[in-house]
DNA sequence: TTGAAAGCGCTAACAT
DNA sequence: ATGTTAGCGCTTTCAA
């Protein structure tokens, strides 16, 4: 009851092994009435191949590598369902990897994982998308792999990525249009490239509302709540403080709100406070927060598919896709107050 | 290089495939000699074991299954990080597989699960642990397996379980030594057993200090931050409202405090909020939640370790295992207001 | 369009 | 303490 092997469903269709295995990896150049009996047999039997096996046989193992080292477990299980999501409708699996991207031995790690898993390709988020030494080996053992939101070497590989910048450029041009001039910004992890980029769509929209980018109102943060109130603690202390203050994540926005709620200073009366991500958090949070929203499990599965195109040898005519963030409007952020 | 098979090994240090076997998994019967030997080859060569071709030939596949639907990201991660940990140190991987405890298929999928897969063993965690079809097929396979915070037929298997109700009997009373005399309940999800018999512990703190069970004060929620939107609306609605709400998970206790902020509610002056998890959006609510903090990474880690052990034949000695919850104090609560 | 035979790299059962 | 011999269940040549 446990077992039904290719010989079994071979022996009840009457056909060789080798036409099952055509039949099941549903191979051209089979008779149709063929097919059939062969299809009836495994309903009969109940019949699943056994994915070792064909691992061993065929040289490959049916599974994905899933790498990451990110902190917020809500990003981490977007990507992870997105991947599933694709995978599944595929037939192939997913081994979960998460490890630490200023490990050392990160490189050793990643050649472990492919020699002994024999996994067929690799999936990176960031911030591993952009560890070189990760990058490094999988070059060189020469496994197919994608990346999410790499920002350095985008010719190594497949890969996704959304419009960081620009909707860092709607966020902080939305808020000059309240009324805004003096806007703090709390910068993402230096390592997370994507995030620390998000500065950029800030600049952009300063500079051509012509608004002088003021050094002080720049804090770098670490992508935590407690960065964030570090920042805020910085911001809200300077002699003339922001009448907003845009966070490169959520974490750290909620990191700001609780240093103004704790200062007394209302929100968004005396403060406007966006963020980025669109985690749980935002609209849990009082009051709730303006925000980002990223497709992060479209780009997930986008990836995915990107990546089993590649393994099916089929030539990936778009090895770059973009997909596109969202503007929240919440309860955070509203018109700047007088001058004070 | 990117092989070096069992063969390469035995011939380079002089010995039989089958000795290189035995070193690599450490069996006995080997003298320390030929061990070093063989380990030296080991080294030069860079072997690493096919996993697959082991797995065949070993009718096991050294991989374990995840089975989860739960929604909360930070419980997932939690559980995924200790179910690895674990994992890691004794050479296995893990499958993740989220799925839908509503399913009416739910019992086929699991089937296919492992017959495709071959997975040793199983995790489950709440609500799955509850799942009767899924424990049918789980019982029917024969496959080890192993539950955490399982409140149904305890015998089926090893578990590993928290004093939930301790901890909400601790919680509610703190609340009555605040002085709180009026305390709502937002109960938890009816399919989760587990944040539902969270309410044992309110029911019994209560009647140990002589107050009555108000049905009133006793609103059903879905773990969800909306749910318990809607319960805080009806509780504080109530003609005599309580002075304090005691939500059986973090989300609700949120959407709690949501609710009595746009009412204009004080907390804690006029309401006390109490939660349960201690998930990320506790400590960055405003103002920081007081909840209960569950040993989650602890007790995956205990679960994989005695599948682990199931796997390896030696009798789990101690088939069920408690781990304690803790009260974490913050500013959410505080003592009961003058009557009102 | 179909099949026969030869492994994939390992473990298991049985020698020695 | 070590080696020999069969497979595990599939895919891959290569024939037919």
């Amino acid at each position: 009851m446990t077992k039904a092997t290719i010989d079994n469903v071979a022996a009840l269709a009457g056909v060789s092994i080798k036409t099952v295995s055509r039949v099941v990896n549903k191979e051209p150049n089979v008779r149709q009435s063929t097919r059939d009996k062969v299809l009836k047999a495994v309903a009969e039997l109940d019949y699943r191949p056994n994915l070792s096996a064909r691992s061993l046989a065929g040289n490959r193992s049916y599974v994905l590598g899933l790498l990451y080292d990110n902190p917020s477990a809500n990003y981490v299980i977007d990507v992870q369902d997105g991947v599933l999501t694709t995978c599944r409708a595929q037939g192939y699996d997913v081994l979960i990897h998460p490890c630490n991207h200023q490990d050392p031995d990160i490189g050793k790690e990643v050649t472990n994982l492919i020699r002994q898993t024999r996994i067929d390709g690799i999936i990176l988020t960031p911030p591993l998308s952009d560890v070189s030494a990760i990058l490094e080996v999988l070059k060189d053992s020469r496994i197919p792999f994608v990346r999410i939101a790499p920002t350095l070497q985008k010719d190594l590989c497949p890969y996704v990525e959304t419009n960081d910048a620009e909707a860092a450029y709607d966020m902080t041009n939305q808020l000059i249009s309240l009324g805004h001039r003096r806007i703090g910004f709390v910068s993402g992890h230096p390592d997370h490239r994507a995030v620390s980029h998000r500065f950029e769509g800030y600049r952009a929209a300063l500079v051509e509302n012509h608004i002088e980018l003021d050094d002080d109102l720049v804090v770098q943060g670490y992508n935590s709540f407690e960065s964030g109130e570090e920042a805020a603690n910085t911001l809200l202390n300077l002699s003339a403080r922001p009448s907003a203050i845009f966070a490169a994540n959520d974490d750290m926005a909620a990191g700001v709100m609780m240093v103004a709620h704790q200062m007394g200073i209302d929100i968004p009366r005396e403060l406007s406070v966006a963020g980025y991500d669109d985690t749980p958090v935002a609209h849990q949070i009082w009051p709730s927060l303006t925000t980002v929203r990223q497709p992060i499990q479209a780009m997930a599965q986008k990836a995915t598919d990107l990546l089993l195109k590649q393994l099916m040898g089929k030539e990936v005519q778009l090895p770059a896709s973009m997909l596109s963030s969202s503007l929240i409007q919440r309860d955070s952020t509203g018109p700047a107050g007088p001058a004070r």
